[in-house]
This record gives C-alpha cells, sequence and structure tokens, in this order.
RNA sequence: GCCCUCAUCGUCUAGCGGCCCAGGACGCCGCCCUUUCAAGGCGGUAGCACGGGUUCGAAUCCCGUUGGGGGCACCA
C-alpha cells in the first residue's frame, strides 16, 4: 500500500428510470477521460434502487446509448468483473448487512415516523424559518415506546445517527475546498429493505474500490453523509470532483421536460454523429490548453485535467453543437456520409437521385433529419414560389415569365435530357435572353423546388425529369403576378 | 424559509497581479467566392454584475451586495 498508488477507478450509476439522460453521457466522458488519463479503469453501475420509478428496458437503452457514443467500461452488470453484481438490486444483502453493523455501533437508528408526520415536520420547520431536518422522535425509543406517540408505522426505516457538531469539509477538485451543508438524520435503508442512495453509493464505491467519485454538482450537499460513513465503518472515502450541471436556457438543470436535448436518444433522432456530441459535450465546462475547440476523445484525454474544468454551470447551446455536427458532416467521405445519411432518407429515392442529391446535401446539413425536407420538392406534386422568394433572388416578373418559358421550351426538346446537355441549353437561353445569369438560374430553381436551396440546378433537373421540369417551369411561369 | 455553491461578449470559453482599454468559438451583420443555398475566406458587433478594500498595479486576491444554480425525500 505504500509502494504504490492505488490504481485510479472512476464509474458512471445511472438509474434505470427512463430514457437515458444526456447528464449520464457527461459524467461518462469525464469519468472515462480521468480513467484513461491516468491508466485506471472505469465502470458502469446500475443504481436501481428505487422500484417506483423503475422502467422496464432502461437498462439496455442505457448500455446502447453509451455505445453508441464509442464508450465502454472495464466493469459492468453485461461485461462483469471482480466486484459483481453490478446492479444494486443484486446487492441487497450487502448493504443489510452493513445497516445491521452501523445499528450494532450506534452510529444508526430506527426510526417508525410516518410519511405523513414528515412532511407536517417539514411543514412545521419551514413555517418557523428554522432548518429542515429529521426531529429525532425515534431516537433511544423502543419499538413500544414509539408506538405510544402520534404518526407511527409498522415497518421501521434505518437512519444514521449524525453528531450534532459534524462540519464537515473536502477537497473537490474542480472546487477546492467545500464545506457541505451539516446533514440530518438521513435515512439509509428503506422500509423496503433497499438502499437509499447515500448508503449504496457508499457501500459500493468502497466494495468497487472506486478511488475518483466525479459526478454532478448536485450532489455536493450529500457529499457530508458519505464521507460520514466512511468514518464509520473505516473505510477511505474517494477524491471527489463535482461536474457543472447542464443547463437548459433559462438556466436551471438540464430537464427532460424544457429541453429535448435531455434525452440522449434525441441527438440520435436528429441526426447528430456521435463524435459531435462527444466532442460538444467536452466543450461544456471544458476547454483544451491549446484553445483547440474541434478534437477527438483521445485528444482530450491526453491533456485532461480537472484544473482546466470550469465550475459555472453552462447553458446547453444547440446551436454550437449543430455547427460542430455540421463540421464533422463534412469530414466525412461520400460513402460514409451516404451510409450516415441513409436511415434519413425519404422513400422513393432512385440510386441516382441518392448519389447526385444527397452527397450534395453534406455541405448544407447541420444534422441529418433536416434531408427529409430538403428533399420535399422531388416527391411533391406541386411546388409554390413565394413572391417574396422571386423578389430576393429571382429575376423581375416579366422577365421570370420569359426565362421559364424559354426554358421550358428548350429543354423539353432535349435528348437525351443529361446533365451537359442541360447545362448548355441552360447557358445558352441566358445569353439569347440577355437576363442575369444568376437571377435566371435562381428563378428556375424556385420553380422547381420552391425555395432557394437546392442541389446544383442541373442535378435537380435529371432528378425530376424533362417532363417535370418543363412542367413546373410553365406553372411557375403562369403563377407569377405583377 | 434554511443551507451549500457559482459569477468574463446573447451562448460556450481563455485569462490563474502587470503580456488585457480582455483573446478564441458559436450566433448575428457585412464583404469576397459562387449556377442558388450552403461550405470556405476576410472583416465587424458584443462582455470582466455592483460596491468596498489589499497592492505601485486588479478580470485576476479579500469582504459585502445583487443575481443565478443546486440541495433540504423511505428519488437518484
Amino acid at each position: 500500500m505504500s509502494t504504490s498508488e492505488a490504481p485510479v477507478r472512476t464509474r458512471i450509476a445511472p438509474s434505470p428510470t427512463g430514457d437515458p439522460h444526456v447528464g449520464t453521457a457527461y459524467a461518462a466522458l469525464f469519468n472515462l477521460a480521468f480513467a484513461r488519463k491516468n491508466g485506471g479503469e472505469f465502470i458502469l453501475r446500475i443504481e436501481d434502487t428505487d422500484r417506483t420509478r423503475y422502467v422496464e428496458g432502461s437498462e439496455q437503452q442505457v448500455f446502447d446509448t453509451l455505445h453508441w457514443l464509442g464508450f465502454s467500461w472495464d466493469q459492468g452488470p453485461d461485461v462483469g468483473g471482480p466486484a459483481e453484481p453490478y446492479r444494486q438490486s443484486e446487492r441487497l444483502p450487502v448493504y443489510r448487512e452493513v445497516a445491521e453493523r452501523l445499528l450494532a455501533d450506534g452510529h444508526a437508528y430506527q426510526c417508525w415516523c410516518s410519511s405523513e408526520r414528515l412532511t407536517q415536520m417539514r411543514t412545521r420547520q419551514q413555517q418557523l424559518k428554522i432548518p429542515t431536518g429529521y426531529d429525532r422522535m425515534c431516537y433511544g425509543k423502543t419499538r413500544e415506546e414509539r408506538a405510544e406517540l402520534p404518526g407511527f408505522t409498522d415497518v421501521p426505516v434505518i437512519r444514521m445517527l449524525v453528531p450534532t457538531d459534524a462540519k464537515i469539509s473536502f477537497t473537490d477538485l474542480i472546487r477546492g475546498k467545500i464545506t457541505p451543508p451539516e446533514p440530518d438524520d438521513q435515512v439509509i435503508l428503506k422500509a423496503d429493505g433497499f438502499p437509499t442512495y447515500h448508503l449504496a453509493v457508499v457501500v459500493d464505491d468502497n466494495a468497487m474500490g472506486v478511488t475518483h467519485v466525479i459526478r454532478g454538482e448536485e450532489w455536493i450537499s450529500s457529499t457530508a453523509k458519505h464521507i460520514l460513513l466512511y468514518g464509520w465503518l473505516g473505510w477511505t472515502a474517494p477524491t471527489y470532483a463535482h461536474m457543472p450541471l447542464l443547463r437548459n436556457a433559462d438556466r436551471s438543470k438540464i430537464s427532460k421536460r424544457k429541453n429535448p436535448a435531455a434525452r440522449l436518444k434525441w441527438f440520435q433522432e436528429e441526426g447528430y454523429l456521435p463524435e459531435a456530441l462527444v466532442n460538444f459535450l467536452a466543450l461544456m465546462g471544458y476547454s483544451m490548453p491549446d484553445g483547440q475547440e474541434i478534437f477527438t476523445f483521445d485528444e482530450m484525454v491526453a491533456s485532461f485535467d480537472f484544473a482546466r474544468v470550469n465550475p459555472v454551470g453552462p447553458v446547453f447551446d444547440i446551436d454550437k453543437l449543430n455547427w460542430l455536427n455540421g463540421h464533422y458532416l463534412r469530414t466525412l467521405d461520400d460513402e460514409a456520409f451516404l451510409r450516415a445519411a441513409e436511415p434519413f432518407l425519404p422513400e422513393g429515392l432512385t440510386a441516382q437521385d441518392v448519389r447526385s442529391l444527397v452527397v450534395p446535401l453534406r455541405e448544407r446539413t447541420k444534422k441529418l433529419a433536416e434531408i427529409p425536407e430538403q428533399l420535399d420538392w422531388l416527391a411533391a406534386a406541386t411546388v409554390t414560389v413565394q413572391p417574396a422568394d422571386l423578389a430576393k433572388h429571382g429575376l423581375p416578373a416579366a422577365d421570370a415569365r420569359a426565362i421559364l418559358e424559354a426554358f421550358a421550351k428548350n429543354l423539353e426538346q432535349l435528348d437525351p435530357f443529361g446533365k451537359e446537355q442541360i447545362t448548355a441549353t441552360l447557358d445558352r437561353v441566358v445569353a439569347e435572353a440577355g437576363t442575369n445569369r444568376r437571377r435566371s438560374f435562381m428563378t428556375a430553381r424556385l420553380a422547381l423546388v420552391g425555395k432557394p436551396v437546392s442541389p446544383p440546378l442541373d442535378d435537380t433537373m435529371v432528378a425530376l425529369g424533362a417532363e417535370r421540369t418543363a412542367a413546373r417551369l410553365r406553372e411557375a411561369a403562369a403563377a407569377i403576378e405583377g
């Protein structure tokens, strides 16, 4: 023990209570980065001690979304490890035993107070403007003595007996010295025999040899309880690093209610690349020594340092994520982009359409879910030109009508209706008309797709075919007013 | 209500006493490029919450105020 430092071991401990949360990925990123930086291990543990919130299938979704991000763990319920099991619901006897021990040592006691009484007590404390906390009504009483008093329930819980002078502080890797609030007599074993988080986390982190607890800032006020437990049990407390909390735009803690980005699956649904999300998450509260904003996980690991974590809770800025994702999309070659885009493509695209129309979208797509809308003109029955678009990008009404008719007339005679022929025809028609080339093309584009965004005009026409191309040009010409 | 914690452009951030009348990125605006929109290039816009100290010198240190966030469950 004195000759070698304990190997670094970190963990994340998600609860299977629904859709995997972005905060889980955020915590995983920093736990993993620190473990890798120090040649240590990373554990995944499932904290399923709340039976009322348990959601079937949630655990698997946690595995899947973390794998999607490229994260893997050295120990966990699915991969096993020396400290099995890694699911807290399977470790109940361990917690029971520790709770009994604390009871025997006088560090804990039984409590028969009903939840109704507890609620009343808290309300009264708030009214009296005094700190809230358990009033120890059950402390030192036998079951029989307590049963005489109001607010009694049959099945007791076990509470910590926290000394009134328990002033505890610890050094946080991100924030320096922290003095969390003095705890009250926290419940550690519930009436249903399951431990609360506070007991389970201490027991398991100790059993699994976790050296560094990297978790959200929301846990700061509970840390004193945990340190107390470590002391009573004769165990060494881990080093703590409390990460800032990801925020909604209104700066409240990020939530599924206010922010779709709180759900990890949202990023898959919207077509974000995992590399982009990981990079973005790393940018939240963290910065590279050289100021680089685009970097891989491995590059982050190479220089990782908690001193570079900003304790201020960052607002989750989707605009910046979109920019980053667009960047990563652009680094893909044709094949890779097509592969990524495939699940998002609309029905009825031909293989040729995919190549000529989808590949050009790479430079104009921020997230893959935008693709169907970008291609909606292909399958649309009709297309409408917005007068505002025409005014901004196109030719004056009379010229617009003339050029569209001219395009239609010359184009429909083409055989074959190929890219090169189209390009030559367009150029010739514009030259003959003597109109502004760019606005002429734009007028045609609006007529064909109904918006100022499309793949190159010739590709657009090929995809539409000679007939539909001519028809749309004429329809638009007829519809132009003024 | 009580406790803890945080505070640089709209947003993400650099800065850890002089290199800063504050740098980068996203967004926004403008220009260039251009068969459009993008992408790319160039330029611009915008900030040290406030008040006291400490110091020759403060974005950087201390105190207070204000503001934000979190916690105060038989949820994690």
